[in-house]
DNA sequence: ATTAGCACTCTAGAGAGTTGAGTGCTAAGT
DNA sequence: ACTTAGCACTCAACTCTCTAGAGTGCTAAT
């Protein structure tokens, strides 16, 4: 039914449109490419691809453009083509030059992350999100309190997922530093190296453990790391490039500002994100509807998950307008997704 | 010249035309206002009001819009007028209540920056921006070394501007724990309370005390307290309510991206706020072309200050179209300035 | 000083006409 | 069975013109 030039008419009707953003005409696809047939020939192909519900016509008499559907076949043939591989690993190389010379200098976790998002904006002219790792079992690496003045008392812990967290509590009274350094001591032996699930309610009874006099202090620090626990359950994303949003205006007619909140809020991205699986190591392209964000209802995701001692942890995406340069973005997704996985393994 | 009721006229323009987003014509005013005298009247003090450069006429038949210089008299007659500080004061009581119900949980520096530009936005329905704190002379109150796995140490620099600062570096080898210790209380002991202004030198003839077998772990440690060093003492800024300058899209015809661009790249913001100063602890305005942020320049800027231990550190700032809500906003900006203040000395 | 009255100006919107890009279909050509 | 020239038809976008009405500025009277 549907021959070989109809799906490179398809093809030419895509490209053309991504550079455009204006209805695509036979006459153009015939002046453009080199079919070697008449505009009428290609108006039948049109009519059949339009019936099959790859295109569409914004009114009777006005070019065509791809639907979700023509999208995402598009997308599907680009990822499976050789030829197109290459040219993506083309790209593949530099972005990894250009990524890596910026990271490697950072070691922090959230400098890492925001900076890998900004980075990914900056390469794709999208907008980026990059998920903080989230392991299944978390577990305490180190647990220090530092006196940061007479009474209070900063709380650093550090998990095995390259979190590092602080929390400053204020002390009910005084604390000398040798008593402080036998609290961290006890504590700390307690929780190294233990999965952070269960372990609020092994911090309650713990405080019962130690002399009266230390009681209301301890109990502080307690809710302190309770605290950052909490916080590392939590879901978190880093996120760049809002004002790339903006290029596309005419896509996001009004809802602008709907549009940042959504994006303030994250929850409903990590959502999306986590609802679709990744088969292998493979990106993904979610287009169009077929992901339920109003705010981004012509937008597409595209994401690859990047992973810590061999396991998916979290996942890079970039969002942008489904006419988006999908072949760039995806370079640019691999690229950040295989250095963040390369890296959190050092 | 210029009477009173010319000046309540005026006030009536700026009120309405904040409500309305409209101009201004003179039988609005008669409606609804209650000045007793006819449209004629009142289109007599508008022209004189005109002359004087307070307001404007977008075109020959339409009401009128304040200049700056008219929303210029509006806001020193404002901050002022005792009657209009009576209603700042009621919005303070409440606001604080708000703030402070939140702000109060967080102790960790860039949590309640970043959640008091967040409350400000909030409040304001503007985007809001708080500095870092900026003393002059900061000192060091504690460095910490902490092993977060075999050959990775975090160190942690803690000063007396409330700024806890992390990094971590790769050490060349391996490190026991009590090497580790020895070295941090020998790096703690030169640093603390130092000031942060000539410490690098100092930190790289402490490199040569050390037995040759440290001298490159150390090299390492020193030049990553090094880098902790040098960003404390680099401008920093947090900004919320991106949304909201969406709101006022008008006035930011098509240059939304790079309004965005400003806010990211905030060292232009930084300036602004810098190059006025505050004279005593009154909130102070900054309105439309009396700053030169190109893509601002519809906008206003309040702002205040706020202090710690007496001398004031930072500001807060809200920045909106020049047709903001002013007392409201002027309260926002004074509870969460009196409330960081308050809340930095304890 | 204030005001009624009126001429004048200008915007915003509606309606009509025109243009041109682009399609869909038909009938002929290969 | 595919391709194509040709042509009628559609529709968005643009221009022109007209009108309504909101609002001013000025003048002369109070």
């Amino acid at each position: 039914m549907i021959s070989d030039r109809n799906m490179a008419v398809l093809q030419a009707i895509i490209e053309d449109f991504i550079a455009t953003n204006e209805p695509v005409s036979s006459k153009a696809i015939v002046e453009k490419h080199h079919f070697g047939v008449s505009s009428a020939t290609i108006r039948n192909d049109m009519a059949l691809l339009e019936e099959e519900g790859y295109i569409a016509a914004p009114h009777t008499s006005s070019g065509r453009i791809p639907t979700d559907k023509g999208y995402r076949v598009f997308v599907d043939q680009l990822l499976q083509a050789e030829a197109v591989a290459a040219e993506i690993k083309k790209n593949l190389a530099e972005l990894n030059r250009i990524f890596s010379k910026t990271l490697d200098q950072l070691t922090d976790l959230d400098e890492r992350l925001q900076t890998s998002a900004q980075l990914l904006a900056k390469a794709t002219g999208e907008a980026a999100v990059v998920q903080y790792p989230n392991l299944k079992s978390v577990s305490v690496t180190a647990i220090e309190l530092v006196s940061i003045s007479e009474n209070r008392v900063l709380i650093l812990l550090v998990t095995d997922s390259e979190r590092i967290q602080q929390h400053v509590v204020l002390l009910k009274k005084n604390l000398s530093a040798t008593n402080l350094t036998s609290i961290k001591q006890k504590i700390s032996k307690e929780l190294s190296g233990k999965s952070v699930e269960n372990l609020v309610e092994k911090l309650s009874s713990l405080v019962k453990s130690f002399a009266p006099e230390f009681r209301d202090n301890v109990a502080v620090i307690v809710s302190g790391i309770a605290l950052l626990l909490d916080a590392n359950k939590q879901d978190k994303i880093a996120f760049a490039g809002a004002a790339n949003l903006l290029r596309n205006e005419e896509q996001f007619s009004g809802s602008l500002a709907n549009l940042l909140k959504t994006f303030d809020e994250q929850s409903e991205i990590w959502q999306v994100l986590n609802s679709w699986q990744l088969e292998e190591a493979k990106p993904k392209a979610i287009i169009g509807s077929e992901h339920s964000i109003f705010e981004l209802s012509n937008s597409s995701l595209l994401f690859s998950g990047y992973s810590s001692q061999g396991t998916e942890v979290a996942k890079v995406a970039v969002v942008g307008p489904t006419r988006m340069n999908y072949p760039r973005n995806f370079a640019a997704v691999l690229a950040l997704s295989k250095l963040l996985s390369k890296e959190s393994e050092g």
